[in-house]
RNA sequence: GCGCCCAUAGCUCAAUCGGAUAGAGCAACGGCCUUCUAAGCCGUAGGUUGCAGGUUCGAGUCCUGCUGGGCGCGCCA
């Protein structure tokens, strides 16, 4: 529909060239909206407002040419120049009914397009180094990373998924050391236990587990213990492997998979950090002081120089990601997308001066960052900051367990990755109507329950003759959501490009309430036989959405409440 | 002190590349179940979009300056 009323508008401006109504050379991009109230017909274009400068005429005078100039179309009902010069354009119900066709033709591809033209992008995110459970902040990123991925995915890219750790820094030999401790019969208030040791109780688990002589089998390593105390070298294995396995535990109870998992000990072992170095150094934006190596930032946009390698010779973090970087780059990915917590985000400018001084046509903006701010979560209105077992932070795989998957995942996703995050359990986990996600999977379990209804009625629903009928579907409250359920493609382009998995959320808020409102105005199973296939057909469509939709969040659409 | 992010209804949040009278849900009030799931619908009320300027046909959206909040400012990651 859109579609049409921008081709009808491209014509109308070539005829009104050819008149020398307009100047030949003016080439805007006509933009074509929904319109909000419905008093303005089903869409309008803003194209006389904006020729009016170049024209030299008045934008309601424009608007009256470009109406005239306007080719007839049985897709268009009527057309009327309103405010300071919009023009609106009132659709034929069976041109808006098309869409329910349409929807039911390609089905799970409804909404899914080829814009990406199979380009690779990859995007980072978790990346949460195996020292603990996952807590609610990497929930947050695994939340909106995979729902980026999924809009990527849906807009023709080829998407990798990837997931960065570090399994042989200081970290993790401070892991190592606290399992070794629990493993000798240590407790964290033992004057022995190591300095900054990991104190929650999950260590002691890693440790009985490592005296057991258990194996562990994580997505990316397979681990038997040596059950032997005194044998660092080992526990450091066993425990990355353990926790590895219990990230990938919760993440799979998330519904969020990885394609890749990157070690940071990899570059070293590769020589990648070494490289780097080099290339840095050959550049001449290295120089050495207080018997550190610095790459001077500030030439690219950094507040501060930056020290690459230490005095004592190790390299800061800054240097393999760096060099991590540059390995993405070097892997073909002209788009890389890194979803991070905001408080990280000190890094961004970090990276790329480090990767602008490789001076290896790395363009300035490059990789994009997604960066989420911190997550805040209330029980019963106070803050929640102890869990059982963790004995510092609320871990994702408790929050899954308390309030479910669909519930966890709305909630991180549904909201701007900018804006500070309230997760409030009792929200989450509440049945009823205050809860957002129900009320989009009621509006999906109502259409199947009518389906189920006219099966058991014996009369099921005829497709031919549905089709047939789409211009029955007459009613205000069926056109509203026709109206919306044409929009889903434009809505998924957009919340793809602008990486926000949030606009999903609200398109479908606003689908469920306009199914929920029709659902209530017009009666789908009536007598007569086309008036009630169309309006299955309009249910079924509805339906289809909203799953598609869903999927995109990773939230299921269940059948029935 | 410097940098990044945020500020929209009582609360939680939307608002497509700058478009018309800023929208939902919750909370409040009044209605709707002998009819397909009332986890729903209809209606009422609720706003100087933190403040002050600027840009233009038009600003919640862009620019400048304030105020308030979050995060960061390590030879930690």
């Amino acid at each position: 529909m859109k579609e049409t009323i921008i081709a009808l508008l491209d014509e109308a401006l070539a005829n009104l060239k050819q008149q020398g109504v307009l100047p030949a050379d003016v080439a805007p991009t006509i933009k074509v909206d929904p319109t909000k109230d419905k008093a303005h017909g089903d869409y309008a274009t803003n194209l006389a407002l904006m020729l009016a400068k170049p024209a030299g005429k008045k934008p309601r005078e424009l608007a009256e040419a470009l109406v005239a100039a306007l080719p007839e179309s049985p897709a268009v009902r009527s057309t009327e120049i309103a405010g300071p010069g919009f023009i609106n354009f009132f659709a034929a119900t069976d041109a808006v009914a098309q869409v329910v066709n349409q929807v039911l033709d390609a089905g799970d591809t409804y909404g899914r397009s080829l814009i990406g033209a199979g380009q690779k992008v990859q995007v980072e995110f978790v990346s949460a180094n195996p020292t603990g459970p996952l807590h609610v902040g990497h929930g947050r990123g695994a939340a909106i990373g995979d729902s980026i991925c999924r809009l990527l995915d849906a807009t023709g890219f080829d998407v990798t998924r990837e997931f960065y750790y570090n399994d042989a820094g200081a970290q993790i030999s401070n892991l190592a050391l606290s399992v070794q401790a629990r493993a000798k019969g240590l407790g964290p208030d033992d004057p022995s236990w190591p300095e900054d040791g990991y104190r929650g109780g999950y260590i002691e688990d890693v440790a009985s587990s490592y005296l057991a002589g258990e194996t562990v089998d994580a997505d990316d390593r397979h681990v038997t213990a040596k059950a032997d105390a005194d044998d660092l070298d080992a526990i450091r294995a066993f425990a990355v492997a353990y926790l590895r396995r219990e990230q990938d535990l919760d993440l799979k109870a998330f519904g969020v998979t990885f394609d890749v998992y990157f070690l940071e000990s990899s570059l070293y072992d590769d020589g990648k950090v070494e490289d780097t170095v080099a290339k840095l150094v050959e550049g001449g934006h290295t120089y050495e002081e207080d018997g550190a190596l610095w790459l001077r930032t500030t030439d690219f946009g950094d507040d501060k120089d930056r020290v690459m390698r230490k005095r004592d010779g190790g390299y800061t973090y800054f240097l393999p990601d760096v060099a991590y970087h540059l390995d993405k780059w070097q892997r073909g990915f002209k788009q890389v997308i890194n979803e991070q917590g905001a408080d990280h985000h000190s890094t961004v400018t970090r990276v790329r001066a480090g990767l602008q001084a490789l001076e290896t046509g790395i363009p300035q903006g490059w990789p994009d960052y997604v960066l989420h701010q911190m997550v805040l979560v209330t029980r019963s209105g106070v803050e929640v900051k102890l869990s059982k077992r963790a004995g510092s932070y609320v871990t994702l795989r408790d929050l899954i367990d308390e309030v479910g998957r669909d519930a966890t995942r709305y909630f991180l996703a549904a909201r701007r990755a900018d804006s500070q995050l309230t997760f409030d359990i009792d929200l989450a986990r509440s049945q009823s109507n205050d809860n957002p996600v129900y009320y989009v999977q009621y509006a999906h379990a109502r259409v199947c329950s009518v389906l189920r209804r006219a099966e058991a009625d014996g009369k099921p629903f005829d497709h031919a003759l549905a089709m047939a009928s789409l211009a029955l579907l007459d009613a205000d409250q069926e056109k509203a959501l026709m109206n919306r359920l044409a929009r889903f493609p434009e809505v998924v382009e957009h919340a793809a490009g602008n990486r926000e998995p949030q606009q999903v959320a609200q398109y479908l808020q606003d689908l469920a309430a306009d199914f929920h409102t029709c659902y209530n105005a017009v009666k789908v199973m009536v007598d007569d036989d086309a008036q009630r296939n169309a309006r299955l057909a309009l249910g079924l469509a509805t339906r289809q959405v909203i799953r598609n939709g869903l999927d995109l969040l990773g939230v299921s659409a269940p059948e029935e409440m």
